[in-house]
RNA sequence: GCGCGGUUAGCUCAGUGGUAGAGCACCUGCCUGACACGCAGGUGGUCACAGGUUCGAACCCUGUACCGCGCACCA
């Protein structure tokens, strides 16, 4: 083996190691392979996009689960791509265009030359998302790279159009949508976050037409649309009201129309809402949902008075047309206030729906769009209500559930170029629809729709498309349902639960059969990260800081299941500090030399050698349990504890005494426990450390001479450990006492720690101990506890062995132990500690004794727990005796 | 309005009925023969509040308060 530099340094170590792997094809999966599938598909990023700690958070999870399997012995597909991301990429290209003076508007171009335009920039800015992907250490199998755009990708995403518009899931309506004036395009229900919003509620007064003088209030957020009136309601149990049911007022707007042009109705709805403002509701049928539907049910005209984008147009009138809606809001209200309409002004809160990508408030809008009628919604519901496929955290499943319960007819086309254009051809004369995969024959006399797919249309299919359907390939076969999705929880409606319901539509079964949603990654103050707040760390530039390993590991062990992750760049130091801590540990073992891996005789291990066995063990145990249950900050958490707290701090200093004592056997044995340790971590740690482990596999030669299948070259296909067992306690004669003894003999040690501090010694100076021990020790113990407290000696003594007046002395497990300072020890200082502990112990023994002094304690609690109280409360009565006994010996 | 999280050390969080924990921060001493990205020792908590269940509650139940999120919304 070549000897481990002194300090690990990642980058070149990292970038060695990809570039390994990706050639020995280490990521690629086959299909006809005779392992086990495991398969996970990434959420596809933005083509455009670059890598946020999100992406870090979500794939570093996919990679863990990922390398584990295949140590676990699966045969991996974990299956990468982008999403061409219709609104954003085309936004992004268009505004970028602009910036450069090439265009004013996408117009200006085309559709044709404006789409080549964003293929040269998807090309272009493309692949960096990906790049950096790889930096993280992302296992995927890039063979199989998709983009949503793609060929066959996209004949997929047509093919499915065709399909449901076969199925008569698929119509197009003249219906009221969420605009969006920015980006001129319809959006989904999910795209609109309702955003609460300072506002002002209009009062303004209309006169009833048959009865002047008579006048009615209304309460308004959006006097602007007043010329969009056509009528006003109540509710029809309104007894304020009833008489004026069928009559008329006269809309104020525009005023320059004929008075009895301006004749509205007054309806009777029960949509209205009496207790709300005056009880009068005024009624926009082009600008409003309810609004819309009272127009329907009474057969209201609807006046449109905007344009698409957001300004209003001729039919808003004088004064307002040409205005943008906001600013038409005021002057509207001053027109009233004018003609002394306007009654009040209060400020007032509402919730207004806002356009996802463009931050605006949408406009509902009437236009023709295309919709879809959700298919396979019962299977896709069942199943995760029963339990078939499970949500991890489990209470998105209630989320999900009180989604497909109440189901809206999803709005599918957007008014954009940068998608997939919908496969419909108008005949240019009769007007005959067409829907296929191509245009008919006599294509000259027909006209493609203009409108292209919303985004999560494709991605819903991303599952199955990506694998090739709607051939049956033999990935389909072989991977399909896949094992697990990661994502976060915003996206469950756009994505997950579509991809449900395509996975049961197409292929008949679920697409996935675990779910973990991530938690979102917020700043130490718990803000959402953004770019205007500047509270975005770039990963690539922690990990050209602190490595990769220190990013995944810092992120993964700060974020908990179900719970936001509150970054701070501390965790990826300590990421950092750990895979330190990991090195050199490692070349501790290097530098002692001697054969890798060898054989470990039962007969040679000491106490400390079978106590870190027991623990390394443990942390299989918890460890492997951890990840089952894709609890990996536990896992991490886990590792951490025992790879630093028990074997670096204890086992790697008790085994020293073995280590530098002249029994050669003993020697080589202690270094076939390090190395048995050592090797069970490094596989441990892998999924979360890839490259770390990988350098200090191949450094402490644990590698071998196997082939790279069979977990020789590499560390990725080492067999994950798998929990030591029964027969390898017996064999290795593992057991409590052992266990028990180590314990003692480190809780000496904690003992004798605390004397050295009390005498105010410094931990680098060694001082001779005095040991008085309770029942006889083994060779082994003295030299260990010489070591371990730093002493120069450690001289044990019989029971006829007095100290001398005013030693610090302290009670431990196994004797006790003397701090002999002839003329150096404070004797107030020690009698001070001592008092300390008295008093201290006294409050326990308290409370143990006021517990079993009570009867109904005594009588109801199982007589195990009585028991344990019991000898806890002996234990802290001898401990009391002997304490008083020291402050006797210390005389004054 | 309905639903879901959360409230434990200065900070971030573990801890699902029986002796309150970790990391960071802070304080003290130390470059002790792997590691100062380190070692050793230490300070610090009436577990949000009020009731209840129980021999016993941070933990179970009910309610309240505050923080966050989702859904639905009244113009």
């Amino acid at each position: 083996m070549s000897e481990l530099p002194k300090t690990y340094e990642p980058q070149a170590i990292e970038e060695k190691w990809y570039a390994q792997w990706l050639q020995d094809g280490c990521f690629t999966a086959d299909p006809q392979s005779s392992k086990p599938a495991y398969s996970i598909v990434i959420p596809p990023p933005n083509v455009t996009g670059v890598l946020t700690l999100g992406h870090v958070l979500n794939n570093t999870i996919q990679d863990i689960l990922a390398r584990r399997a295949r140590m676990l012995g699966k045969e991996v597909l974990w299956l990468p791509g982008t999403d061409h991301a219709g609104i954003a990429t085309q936004t992004v290209v268009e505004r970028t265009l602009k910036k450069q003076g090439e265009i004013k508007h996408r117009d200006d171009l085309g559709r044709d030359k404006f789409l080549e335009k964003v293929w040269e920039w998807k090309d272009k800015h493309g692949g960096i998302i990906i790049q950096q992907l790889k930096k993280l250490g992302a296992s995927c199998d890039w063979d199989r790279e998709r983009f949503t755009m793609d060929e066959d990708y996209s004949r997929c995403v047509q093919s499915i159009f065709v399909d449901l518009y076969e199925k008569g899931h698929i119509y197009r309506g003249r219906r009221m949508v969420n605009w969006c004036p920015v980006s001129l395009t319809a959006l989904s229900d999910e795209e609109v976050i309702m955003k609460q919003q300072n506002g002002v509620l209009y009062q303004f007064r209309v006169e009833v037409a048959e009865s002047p003088g008579t006048f009615l209030s209304i309460a308004t957020t959006r006097p602007e649309t007043i010329p969009g009136d056509t009528a006003v309601a109540v509710n029809p149990k309104d007894s304020r009201y009833t008489h004026l049911v069928g009559k008329h007022v006269v809309r104020p707007l525009p005023a320059e129309m004929p008075h009895a042009d301006r004749w509205i109705p007054i309806v009777a709805d029960e949509h209205v809402d009496f207790e709300f403002g005056t009880g009068v509701l005024k009624v926009t049928p082009a600008h409003d949902k309810a609004d819309f539907e009272i127009g329907q049910r009474h057969g209201l005209v609807a006046i449109d008075v905007l344009r698409a984008n957001g300004v209003m147009n001729e039919q808003a009138g004088h004064g307002l047309a040409g205005l943008d809606r906001f600013e038409a809001r005021k002057v509207a209200a001053e027109m009233l206030r004018e003609m002394g309409a306007l009654e009040k002004e209060d400020p007032y809160q509402n919730n207004v729906g806002y356009s996802e990508r463009a931050d605006v408030p949408i406009e509902p809008r009437l236009s023709e769009q295309w919709f879809l009628k959700y298919p396979s919604k019962e299977a896709a519901r069942d199943v995760v209500a029963d339990g078939k496929m499970k949500f991890y955290p489990e209470r998105w499943a209630k989320v999900y559930d009180h989604w497909m319960e109440n189901l809206q007819d999803w709005c599918i086309s957007r008014q954009l170029w940068w998608g997939h254009r919908i496969p419909v051809w108008y005949h240019r004369e009769s007007g005959e629809v067409h829907c296929g995969l191509h245009a008919p024959a006599d294509a000259e006399n027909w006209k493609q729709d203009n409108d292209v797919l919303d985004t999560w249309f494709s991605s819903w299919l991303w599952p199955f498309a990506t694998m090739g359907w709607p051939e049956k390939t033999e990935t389909l076969k072989k991977f399909y349902p896949t094992t697990d999705l990661v994502t976060g929880p915003d996206i469950i409606f756009f994505w997950v639960a579509r991809m449900i319901m395509a996975g049961y539509e197409w292929m008949g079964e679920m697409p996935f059969k675990n779910v973990y949603f991530t938690g979102i990654i917020r700043d130490k103050q718990g803000r959402k990260m953004s770019k205007s707040l500047g509270n975005s760390p770039d990963p690539l530039d922690l990990i050209a800081k602190f490595g990769a390993d220190a990013l995944r590991f810092g992120v993964m062990r700060s974020a908990p299941l179900g719970q936001d992750v509150l970054f701070d760049e501390k965790n990826v130091e300590l990421g950092r500090n750990f895979c330190t801590k990991l090195w050199n540990a490692a070349r501790f073992r290097q530098m002692q030399g001697g054969e890798s891996e060898g054989e470990i005789a039962p007969a040679l291990l000491s106490s400390d050698d079978k106590w870190i066995l027991l623990k390394l063990d443990g942390a299989i145990e918890e460890v492997s349990r951890a990840l089952d249950e894709y609890r990996f900050s536990d896992a991490a958490q886990a590792l951490y504890r025992f790879f630093w707290s028990e074997f670096c701090d204890w086992y790697l200093e008790a085994c020293k005494a073995a280590l530098y004592g002249s029994d050669e056997a003993r020697k080589t044995n202690t270094l076939a426990v390090m190395d048995f340790v050592l090797g069970h971590a490094l596989r441990l740690f892998h999924p979360f450390l890839p490259f770390i482990t990988e350098e200090l596999w191949h450094g402490l030669g644990y590698n071998g001479d196997l082939p790279a299948q069979q977990g020789g070259r590499t560390i990725m296909f080492a067999r994950w450990p798998g929990v030591l067992g029964k027969d390898f306690r017996t064999h290795y004669g593992l057991d409590a006492t052992d266990e028990a003894l180590a314990n003692a003999r480190y809780e000496v040690v904690n003992q004798g720690r605390g004397l050295r501090r009390d005498a105010n010694i410094a931990s680098n100076k060694k001082v001779k101990f005095v040991f008085r021990p309770t029942s006889p020790l083994t060779a082994h113990d003295p030299e260990v506890l010489k070591i371990l407290l730093n002493a120069e000696a450690l001289e044990i003594v019989d029971a006829t062995w007095a100290p001398a007046k005013g030693t610090p002395t302290a009670l431990t497990p196994l004797g006790e132990l003397f701090l002999p300072l002839e003329g150096l020890i404070d004797v107030g200082a020690e009698r001070e500690r001592i008092q300390k502990e008295i008093a201290k112990v006294e409050q326990e023994l308290l409370t143990v004794r006021r517990k079993l002094s009570s009867d109904s304690f005594v009588a109801g609690a199982p007589a195990a727990v009585v028991d344990e109280h019991r000898h806890r409360q002996t234990a802290w009565q001898d401990k009391l005796a002997q304490l008083g006994r020291m402050l006797e010996t210390l005389g004054s």
